[in-house]
DNA sequence: ACAGTTTAGGCAAACGTTTGCCATGTTCAA
DNA sequence: TTGAACATGGCAAACGTTTGCCTAAACTGT
């Protein structure tokens, strides 16, 4: 008879104060073993009358494993970590919901990292989530990290979203982004504009310069020949660079009649620089975004975007996690995307200026 | 000599891959203990040689301490959990997100947990972060629950953020309800509002009542006998409980020339029912909202509101958190807010209709 | 009656860490 | 010379779990 075995009842962590394995199995007068498989649902390693007590213990108990043993062992963690480059921006914001919800159907449970779009953050938490055995990484808007290419070598199982693996490869949730621009471009088009224009961040991730290049092919397809006037601005914070850009794009030539911006957010900068110019958005210069904010809805019913449907993100995320760890080849997935069409703004009072 | 022991070198975990303090050890020459003190900085247990030769190694081969060991060991996991009602809510991102930075700066890490307002799905993640050995709690808009009260029994550390602790006491970070309802009475009234009227969700929290009394209280101090019409809309999301309730309430009586409404959302549910049925925000309608929404500089020029400093939220609730794990007895932090007056939106096209 | 198989369940190692206690060896004072 | 004090560092338990292997006892077939 084992003396140091816990008494039975006795609470055992001083830690967390929860029944464990052990308590159990005080209890039930069997080893910590029985009681684990069990528990796990083998029923086979036990007779009829253990398997009884054992789950009636850990009904009445409440016993529920500890995740922190689990990791520790080896074992599974449930615990997926998701890097995002903001959480400020409402489309980040989507896509956590999304997601964690997709997670936790799933029996997951999501950690949510703010990277700041650095690589020296990305970094840290990609160590920081390693050493606590998270089973999986989605990676939103991905930057080249040297801990990212090490994480890739070591084939621990990434899921990168809106934009592309940096070293190429691997399982990706998006949009088909040329084809959205493409679908701008035949907006702008079929609205009756006759120089458009676009706006975007000086420094082009892949996912805006594919929308970009989508819109300009197609205009060029369409109409050849025809110049598109193009103007960056400073990176960072999308409304703010998409202020600027407009700016400076109307500060010499004037504000075009109709205008991509690859991101509403972008689109909301440059409607503030229209208002601040008296100039009226759409009549006098029609944007299309691309994200469609749920907002836009409500507040913005000038803004016709192309919509990405975030909210169907998290379960493709999950669905190329879980293939990802059972090791099956897993591709891109692009979702499907519409433009929403908004014509006219709410009766707003004019300028006073 | 143990010849159990691993050889130097040999790569420890099948599970992280990561170097473990076996690792080092081995390599050093010296056992696992004598690494764990000079690691923790202990350096009078062990001589001036073997320090430099294992901070040497440390150093090498970038050993970084293993939260789940030390977690289980049952020292600090160095986790935090954050329950918000929903993340697509652009207040709640503004939290989590200056939260995040700030639990980061104290070197926590951040699990982020969406309970859509669910009593049993905020229960839920209070168990299983408890089980992850979460050291405290930061619960945004609680909600009463079994499990919450369970905590609170065992006075484990919760910060309420937003809405106060259900059960009343305990740290509290938020702003001053009240006197944000007052502040927006005296500009409406400023604005030489006649007939100013409130709408809100049916089912009040605590946040939203203390708004609206404030407001009220403050309309009768100033014009006694005034009366305030004043409409709900059904619960959930306050988009849509904005958009309802105003129609609701202009049903009967039409539209009143000023309204208080208790969070900006329901100010973008107004402002979309104003649309529809022609009338001019902010010209013959004058909403006042309370959060203040970052986005309201760029696309809701229409809207004053009440700025809540989500952005210092995350520092006062770290520290509210380190007192309350230091065993000081914590109260409530009232932030400092003020009113952000929009006077007029920029030049739009008028409602064709 | 005896070998072989099944049933029931315990032992112990492993994951990575921390820490109280013990065991050497050296130095120093009386 | 003999303790005492100190320096240096190892042992082992503990946190909670899982699982390969082992050991009894009971049963089966001949």
């Amino acid at each position: 008879m084992n003396d140091r075995r816990r008494e039975p009842g006795q609470a055992s962590g001083q830690t967390s104060g929860q029944t464990s394995l052990a308590d159990i199995a005080a209890e039930a007068g069997v080893s910590v073993s029985t009681v684990s498989r069990i528990a796990n649902g083998d029923l086979g390693r036990a007779s009829a009358a253990t398997v009884a007590k054992v789950q009636r213990l850990i009904a009445e108990r409440g016993y529920r494993p500890n995740p922190v043993g689990r990791s520790l062992r080896g074992g599974d963690s449930r615990l997926v970590a998701m890097l995002a480059p903001n959480l400020d921006n409402p489309a980040m914001a989507a896509i956590a919901a999304s997601t964690e919800a997709a997670l936790r159907a799933a029996g997951y449970v999501m950690i949510l990292c703010d990277t700041h779009d650095r690589p020296d953050l990305q970094d840290e938490y990609l160590r920081a989530m390693r050493s606590r055995f998270a089973e999986g990484f989605i990676v939103v808007s991905a930057v080249a990290s040297p801990e990212l290419e090490a994480s890739l070598d070591r084939r621990e199982p990434i899921v990168f979203v809106n934009r592309r693996n940096p070293y190429g490869g691997g399982p990706f949730i998006g949009i088909d982004n040329r084809q959205a621009g493409a679908d701008a471009a035949d907006h702008l088009l079929a609205c009756g504009v006759r120089a458009p224009a676009v706006i975007h961040p000086a420094d082009l991730s892949s996912t805006i310069r594919e929308r970009v290049e989508g819109f300009l092919d197609r205009l060029e397809e369409r109409r050849p020949g025809l110049t598109v006037r193009r103007c960056d601005g400073p990176g960072g914070n999308h409304l703010d660079c998409g202020y600027a850009a407009a700016k400076r794009l109307t500060a010499d030539g004037g504000w075009p009649d109709g205008i991509l911006c690859p991101s509403d957010l972008m689109a909301y900068g440059l409607f503030r620089a229209a208002g601040e110019q008296g100039v009226r958005i759409p009549d006098d210069c029609r944007p299309v975004g691309i994200d469609d904010n749920d907002l836009n809805d409500w507040i913005a019913p000038w803004l016709s975007s192309v919509k990405i449907p975030y909210q169907r993100f998290g379960d493709a995320i999950v669905t190329s996690l879980r293939d990802l760890r059972a090791g099956n080849s897993v591709g891109e997935v692009l979702l499907p995307h519409r433009l929403v069409r908004r014509q006219s703004g709410p009766a707003m009072a004019e300028d006073p200026a």
